[in-house]
DNA sequence: CACTTGACCTGTCCGC
DNA sequence: TGCGGACAGGTCAAGT
């Protein structure tokens, strides 16, 4: 469920509330969600501030002032909580999906000096947060296979075809979901984007004319940028940096609709498999091809 | 090489 | 009520 909208939600909130603070003390529970070596956490993470968090595709960077770098993905239950020194300092425990942490799903605690704490919480365990020197984050093997962002200049309408014909013989959906054909879309976006230009998600690559993948490009920026305004999709565990949920799920066209009326058409909205996960889609207005 | 499937995990929901 | 199994979906290794 992280995908970009939410790993940019979650960012725009850390940049704010963590920036500047200095790192006094880190907690694990489970050494795969947090594969660094202690030495390397006492020499350039105690003691270090926040400079800066960015984001590549769904993964989250959160820079230190000793030239090393968190990599941190979210996978599919991830979440980063910050919680300020009196409880929750930014966000309200009301409208949160979690509360008294650290909890069973707590992986990695990092204290800060002024007592608040950020919070690595993953329920099934296939996050991570991993430390790499600044300097080397873009030769890290998952960053360097990495297509461009889709929300860049970059991501033209002609870079996007070229690369998504490169998996002709599969589906378009299976191509977006293609970390390196572009970053950061996963299965809501997909079936979001694919809706808006009426295709099949079956559709092979290869019978997908020009025309409509440049609709498909223009419809995946477009969900994208407006699930950020919405804060993100919340399924069932994504919640931002202070804990909360974000709401784009409220205004999905056919994600989790399955039986419902098309917002566009009238049409039933089916679910079927596709590229081997849920995959939702109107049954009238996007044919396969 | 291109592509598909199963594994990694835990929690929830559904049918019996 | 308990229990087994399907499902959730990002990525990678293994298989076709």
């Amino acid at each position: 469920m992280p995908e970009l909208p939410e790993a940019e939600t979650v960012r725009i909130g850390l940049q704010s509330l963590i920036v500047g603070k200095t790192i006094k003390k880190i907690d694990y529970d489970f050494p795969r969600a947090f594969p660094n070596d202690e030495e390397l956490v006492k020499g350039f993470v105690l003691g270090s501030k926040i400079k800066q968090v960015r984001r590549r595709g769904k993964l989250i960077i959160i820079d230190l002032s000793s030239d090393y770098s968190f990599m941190v993905h979210l996978r599919m239950t991830g979440q980063l909580v910050f919680i300020g020194k009196n409880r929750f300092g930014a966000g309200h425990p009301n409208d949160s999906l979690v509360n008294n942490l650290p909890d069973k799903s707590t992986r990695v605690e990092v204290e800060f000096d002024d007592k608040s704490k950020l919070f690595f919480n993953d329920q099934r365990k296939f996050g991570y947060m991993k430390l790499t020197p600044s300097e080397l984050v873009n030769e890290d093997s998952f960053v360097k296979k990495l297509g461009p962002e889709p929300l860049e200049d970059e991501f033209t309408q002609d870079e996007f075809i070229i690369r998504v014909k490169k998996r002709s013989k599969t589906s378009i959906k299976a191509a977006i979901l293609d970390q390196t054909v572009l970053a950061g879309v996963g299965n809501i976006y997909a079936d979001e984007a694919l809706w808006g230009a009426r295709i099949h998600p079956a559709t092979l690559v290869k019978n997908v004319s020009n025309k409509k993948l440049k609709v498909l490009h223009g419809e995946i920026k477009y969900v994208l940028n407006l699930s950020i305004e919405k804060g993100g999709s919340t399924d069932r565990n994504y919640v931002n940096a202070e804990g909360k949920k974000g709401s784009y799920i409220e205004i999905a066209r056919v994600f989790r609709r399955e039986g419902l009326e098309c917002p566009r058409c009238g049409s039933e909205i089916m679910k079927i498999r596709v590229a081997g996960r849920g995959t939702h889609y109107c049954k009238s207005c996007q044919k396969k091809a």
